[in-house]
Order: C-alpha cells, then structure tokens, then sequence
DNA sequence: TTGCGCATGTAACCAGTTACATGATTTC
DNA sequence: GAAATCATGTAACTGGTTACATGCGCAA
C-alpha cells in the first residue's frame, strides 16, 4: 500500500486493463506514447518480480501450442486496492513541481479503475492547485527578470506556460466529462 | 567530457555563473523556480566532490571573520568546456521524449555560456525537431483513440498539447531573439 | 540557554541502466 | 541455415533518497 515507484504503477495500470507478460509490457513502452519509460528488460523484469514479491501480481507460465512460453502476470486484489489508493491520494503541490508525469499518469487509467465520476473531480482539484500554484511562478519571474538572461527568463517563461498549458487542458478536459454526463 | 546527470550539469551551469557553496545551491533549489532538483545534502555535496574529482570544479575553505567555514565551488576551464559541450550536443528525438526537462536546463544557460546568437540556433533546431514529432503523437491518438478510455485519451491528449505548447513558445522565442538582434 | 539557521558531511538502501547471456521459433 | 523476433533473465555499477550526525553563530 506503501509508495512503489512508478514504474510500478504504470506496471500496475497496464496489468489491470489486460494481464501482460514482460515482454508485452517491453513492447508497449517501445512503440506507444508511453515512451519515458525504458524498455530495457533489466528494468522491467526486476520490476515486476518486486510487484509478484508484494503480492500486488500473480503470474503464471504459460507454454501454449507451438508458441515460445512466456510468464503473464496479472493483477490481484491487493494490487488493485494500492492501485486504486496511489489515484486517489490528494493532490501534493510536491506532485504538481516534481512530478507531473506521475499526475497525469494516476489520471491516465482512471475511468478504468475509479470511474468517470472520480476522474472529473480528479481534474478539478487538479486545476485548482495549478490555478494557485502559476501566479507563484509569475511574481518570482517578474520579480527577478531583471537580473535573468534572456534564455534564463525564456526557460522559466517556458515552465510557466507549460503549466499554463495543463491548466487549460484540465478546463477542457472537465468541460467534456460534464458533457458526457448530461448526455 | 562525457555524459554526466542533469543534476551535474546543473551545478555547473550555475557554478559558471558564479561561485557557490553547498548550501548556496541548496538554497537556490529549495527557494526558486529550479525545483525538481532535491535540496538534500545527500545529493549535493557526493556530486560537488564527484565534479571535483573530475576536475570540472575546484574548491576552497573559507574562513572569513564572524561566518562559518564554508567550502566555495568554482567551475575550470575543463568545466567550461564540459559544460558548452554538453549543451552544444545536437538534439536528439530520445530527449525530446524522455528528457525535455534536460533541454531546458541546456537553454537555461546559454546566453551566459555560448551566446545569443547560439542560442536562437538552439531554438530553430527546437522547433524543427518538434514539429516534426508532434505529428506522429497525433497519428497514434487518431488510430487507437476509439479504443481507449476516455481519460487515456486525455492523458496522451495532455501530452501532445505540452508539446504544441513547447513549439509555440520555441517560435516566440525565436521571435524575440530576432528582434533584438535588428535593434 | 534554548532554539533556529548556517553549513557540511556520511551511510544504508534502492531502483534503474547497461551490458551480458541464453534459447526457442519463425521467416527468408 | 542465417537472421530476425519472441522471450526471459542476471550482474555490476551508479546516482539519488532518507536518515543520521555534527557543530558554529546569532537572536530571543
């Protein structure tokens, strides 16, 4: 129930919609937009052994007519809880700094595991934590503007728009989950 | 002269700047917008001796009257050279995926360490590379969007807008750097 | 005189990287 | 029968995390 890496999450996320063997999970993170994550068995296989050890998987080899054999885990009900409670965990100002790939990464399997309801308030407390946090960024870079380079002020002008950006997306994003509903 | 961590070049960049003490850069992480960086002492000073063991810094006890010893770093001209390198190195699509954070810190402190003109050369290449992925991000939602959730969509949705963001504010920028040069 | 901020460090632990290693099956 | 792909693993290393540990100078 304890913090896991995200690799581990993301490991779990997957494990949930459909079980996977390592291999399956190299794939995924080779071809689809869920680069960032290394492919590299050294990272995947010690990986999913620790979730096994946690009791957070199970796996099973399979050895099935005329294909290699391949070891599929899935995911068991102590895995789906921790899941569900790393999703659910407030939103830190820590999280919003240090981590936006790991917030948008709870949000990413979260119709799926939480449901539509609980993803939309996902997005608002998200965007209520953006909308206090910017302004924070903008009185620091006006206040030290001055004395930045021109690419210094450019890189921070850089972080605050993207932020910018995920503010807008989430408005967005809410206003689409309020559609669906009334639908 | 080779690869080093992002926290590395991060001390160096800011090292170049001016000479710093551990607890100068601790400050600089835990009080501006350079978060992402750890304050912890556990991470500051192993890598100040690790850039002095490779000769990219050097340092000095200070004793001035009334304060407390401290050690201050300053950057060599091995340093220097590790530093430009590093930010020189042509952009690769891997970064862009995996380390846009590292991009950024590149661009931080160019102007200091190579110059404006160099700078805006950073950028065009920027947004070259950027255009150039943003549409197979694109492809990819387009051809799986019917069968993913709908906060999965969202989520790579999120993705792809930070891209377009980064390329909208690499065009302002070059924009910027342009106007200047004609004053 | 207590406690805070300055200032520097070490040690145990852990996760991920790179590289190595193996072997089956399919395709050309 | 060679090469590519499927498939799983291990081992050495490294960098960062957390926690511990120390001690000075200043202000209340």
């Amino acid at each position: 129930m304890k913090d896991y890496s995200l690799l581990g999450y993301a490991l779990l996320g997957l494990i949930y919609q459909q079980p996977l063997s390592g291999y399956d999970v190299k794939k995924i993170f080779a071809l689809t937009p869920m680069t960032g994550f290394s492919d590299s068995p050294g990272a995947i296989y010690p990986a999913l052994r620790k979730l096994e050890q946690l009791g957070f998987v199970r796996s099973e080899v399979q050895q099935l007519a005329g294909l290699r054999r391949r070891r599929a885990f899935e995911i068991t009900s102590k895995g789906v809880a921790s899941l569900k409670a790393w999703q659910n965990k407030p939103i830190a100002e820590e999280d919003m700094v240090r981590d936006m790939a790991e917030l948008l990464l709870r949000f990413a399997f979260m119709d799926e595991t939480l449901g539509e309801e609980r993803s939309l308030a996902f997005l608002q407390e998200f965007a209520g934590k953006l909308s206090a946090y910017i302004p924070t960024l903008r009185r620091y870079l006006d206040a030290h503007a001055s004395v930045m380079s021109m690419s210094g002020r450019l890189a921070l002008e850089s972080g605050i728009q993207e932020y910018e950006a995920r503010l807008a997306w989430a408005k967005n994003s809410i206003a689409r989950y309020r559609r669906r509903k009334k639908e």
